[in-house]
DNA sequence: TAACAATAATTGTTGAAACAAGTAAATGAG
DNA sequence: CTCATTTACTTGTTTCAACAATTATTGTTA
């Protein structure tokens, strides 16, 4: 027996606090090693495909270019990644990260893993389960309502 | 049978992206009537509990002081709210909406309304309450981490 | 009552998102 | 090959978040 509340605007407004909530708390954590969740998102990233252009890793972090340039610029501030030339694309920058860049990385990930344990404590595998294919769910609608409109 | 990888960064992305999704996609809709989703959440508040201080509101809609006052500028811009003097204490206002505002929002609740039942499409009533219930467990275990720290 | 602390709101600053507009280089069609 | 189009990136602008510092008012207490 379900209200009609159960389809209202509570449902974004829980997910919007909850994200705002982990992104706060993981934010207040990485200010040790000088960083924010968004600038991390990207070194992970960088981590995972080096030397890429700047419009493909913007796709890997949903980020529009314009965002992640400003990212970029921050990151290649701290010395943590660079922009070096693309031979193939005169356009283009391929970026890579520095060695300091590499070594933050080894820091903070045993750091997100052991926040990441706290946050999700005493949510059973099955919650788990159903909590992210909801948000699989509302991403399809979302993105099936937005092709739709076109 | 669950991989290690239940429980790590991928929670908290995809979070991200569908909250980045769903408030995308609000924002497109509302932009019709000229007000973006978080103006749209403070006007709602109002409508809930009129004459309120800032500091209230701020707290309502889970923003702080600063970030609810600049809001409130561009609401009180677009004449959709006013703040008055506060009788009883002279440093507070009395923000209220104007009757420009009440009639926005006679036009936006429906919309909402119908943007809410297409986002959460196909997802049964047991699914929508084990999302909530992770959700609200994953806020408890953060609010009840940073009061431990303190 | 005078001095001090707490509170309500504002301003300044940095980081970020999203969009528009611009520049330079690459690509494709005639 | 030339010219129009597309592409990669940057810059400008508006909106918002979070924090620090400041102003004005209120509350407290010695």
């Amino acid at each position: 027996m379900y209200m009609f509340t159960t389809y209202d605007e509570s449902v974004g407004q829980l997910t919007n606090q909850t994200n705002k909530l982990i992104m706060r708390y993981l934010n207040s954590k990485l200010e040790l090693y000088d960083i924010t969740l968004e600038q991390w998102i990207v070194l992970l990233k960088l981590s995972q495909q080096d030397k890429i252009t700047q419009k493909k890793l913007a796709e890997n972090v949903d980020k529009d270019q314009p965002t992640l340039a400003r990212i970029l610029d921050i990151l290649e501030r701290k010395k943590l990644v660079e922009r070096k030339p693309n031979e193939k694309d005169r356009r283009a920058f391929s970026v890579q990260m520095t060695e300091k860049g590499i070594n933050l990385k080894k820091h903070v990930t045993p750091l997100l893993e052991n926040l990441f344990a706290t946050i999700v404590e005493g949510i059973s595998d099955e919650e788990m389960e159903t909590y992210k294919r909801v948000l699989l769910k509302i991403n399809r609608n979302i993105t099936i309502q937005e092709k739709v409109e076109k």
